[in-house]
DNA sequence: CATGAATGAGAGTTCATTCAT
DNA sequence: GATGAATGAACTCTCATTCAT
């Protein structure tokens, strides 16, 4: 049976994964997954003992799946300026379709949960990119920049953009311009 | 009695900054405002006829404040360096005490409510900085920016500082690296 | 309205006696209470948080009718013996309609709720009758017993014989016994 | 295997009856008895239909073990006095750990439940302390009291006296008060 | 107009009980 | 038989909203 609850599991994750990211956090109720899924009260409370525990399960096999395994490319040797490049392209993908992304819920769950996660997964976004801008500079392809306010500025800028395109509707190349100014940063 | 009803108004408007504020907008009810006006359910809906009516009623009386008249001082022919510190020093503020600010607030209203209003801020918010940068240029003060460019990466940085800054501890030094890059794209 | 505010809360409690005198404590619902007074949940949650809101305050409505004012009667010098008889009677009058009284209700109630109340409520039977015990024997109408070990004896065969007589069919006379063993130590 | 269904049905008295005595009837689920036996919702079923019926066997159980043997100890001759100095023991041994009786779960059932099962109880109660003062009397070891109010006062005190310690707390000497007042009615 | 009592919809949560495996 | 996943009823509590006074 242990693969059945499994499944079922999955399947909750799954379809929660779709309100969060259309509704953000707060927004969605018990009742909401149990109705997505077709299930009981009380057999998705056997579950999960409440949204934020789903969500928390939701942000824990985000963070496992490493979207970009930037570590793991500089070790595999990877030129800087291709990392870059997935990296921000990975970006760009996340806010041409912000329906899919769960920023939004991410940050209002974030709001009224003081968790370490968030700085958590603030701190290991940080350290990603600034290994990223060392091993560049390093290997001679990014500019001598200062690593601190490049990370600082690539990190808040996608956040204001991938936040504010589920708002505002946003022209196409608004994005690409802060991306090409971010290029402009680092490669000479 | 129109005099007293504006002044119930204001009031009723005073107060529910400082919940919004704190709150953000979801997490404010209209029970809330009641508690906290020491109004009856009734007077208060007699005002407004819900917290998203309150909430309009408050970004239109922040559009009006108009916390810096960029355009006026382009106008009396303030240097364009002049305006520029003074927009970041305004920025950076609201980044140091997040909490007084309803830009979480904001964005929350923006997200439940397709209005007008968030489009609106974000063209003159747009218009404000491009007239500024133009104006810059043509003095010569500031380089020959992509205005376009440069205004997306004031505006979004500037957001997804402000809104992080209320979920993760932010180090003083990071809006500070953020506005001095953007002091760097414009000045000489 | 204060006066319309108190006349429902009075005829919540009205209702509510009669809910807990039939069920105990635990089994009342707010449900309950709402059905029976023809009220809505939220009225009525806006009178009492809760059942055991509703049931202090009937305890307060019961300590303050005060069944027989024994010191009252002290002072009075009325005779002990007569005043011995008053409340004699009032237990056996209670004991032989337990479905009036919220005994049960009581003891469940002191049981979750680790209040003072209780203790409260036994010290004050315990003083009156001591005073009561005391004052007989000042007058030489009472034996001179063991004040401590009567007053017991009375209360606990009392509580044991109100909270059984609930439970299980009592012959008439039983409680009588009881109350002729207590005339019999104290009366010559 | 009728030998390891036995077994398990044991199990599950013993651990019911640690809950029950610490919970009263009511408020002991099914769950809280699948969680202490560590076994399946539908093992347990498989034995029990309900909690009433544990607790039903839990009575069978406790009224076979017969705590003191009264009319055995009076068929082997025992003095009348030893007797009473025995049954008088266990009482106070029960008042003294109260949170090892299940006293107040027999209570909180019997109001739920118009069983025989509690008149039944009582009557052996009633039957085997008429006999002991009985046989007292006839042995000229007891005075020659009235067998039947004897009998209430010693059920009821005691019933009043075991409830009323798990609520309220009782001074050591207060049961010490009653069991002597008992022996005294009893002991020339 | 203001008041605040009352309504009722709906979210959260817990369990007794069933049933496919 | 045993298992434990799932169901659904019942309860608690909170608010937006209405309306008699």
């Amino acid at each position: 049976m242990r693969f059945k609850r499994e499944l079922t599991r999955g399947r909750i994750l799954d379809a929660s994964y779709k309100l969060f990211a259309a509704k953000g956090f707060k927004q969605v109720t018990m009742k909401d997954v149990c109705d997505i899924t077709h299930m009981s009260r009380g057999g998705l409370y056997s579950h999960f003992p409440g949204t934020a525990s789903i969500f928390e399960a939701l942000l824990q096999q985000i963070s496992q799946e490493n979207f970009l395994d930037i570590e793991g490319e500089i070790d595999k040797g990877t030129p800087a300026t291709e990392i870059l490049n997935s990296a921000l392209a990975q970006m760009q993908k996340e806010i041409d379709h912000p329906e899919d992304s769960l920023s939004i819920a991410i940050f209002e769950y974030a709001q009224m949960n003081e968790s370490e996660v968030m700085i958590d997964l603030n701190r290991r976004a940080v350290d990603k990119w600034a290994a990223l801008i060392h091993y560049g500079i390093k290997t001679g392809e990014f500019k001598n920049v200062d690593v601190d306010e490049t990370v600082s500025l690539i990190l808040y800028s996608y956040q204001g953009l991938r936040m504010w395109s589920r708002i505002i509707p946003m022209k196409k190349k608004t994005p690409e311009q802060i991306i090409n100014h971010i290029k402009k940063q680092l490669i000479p």
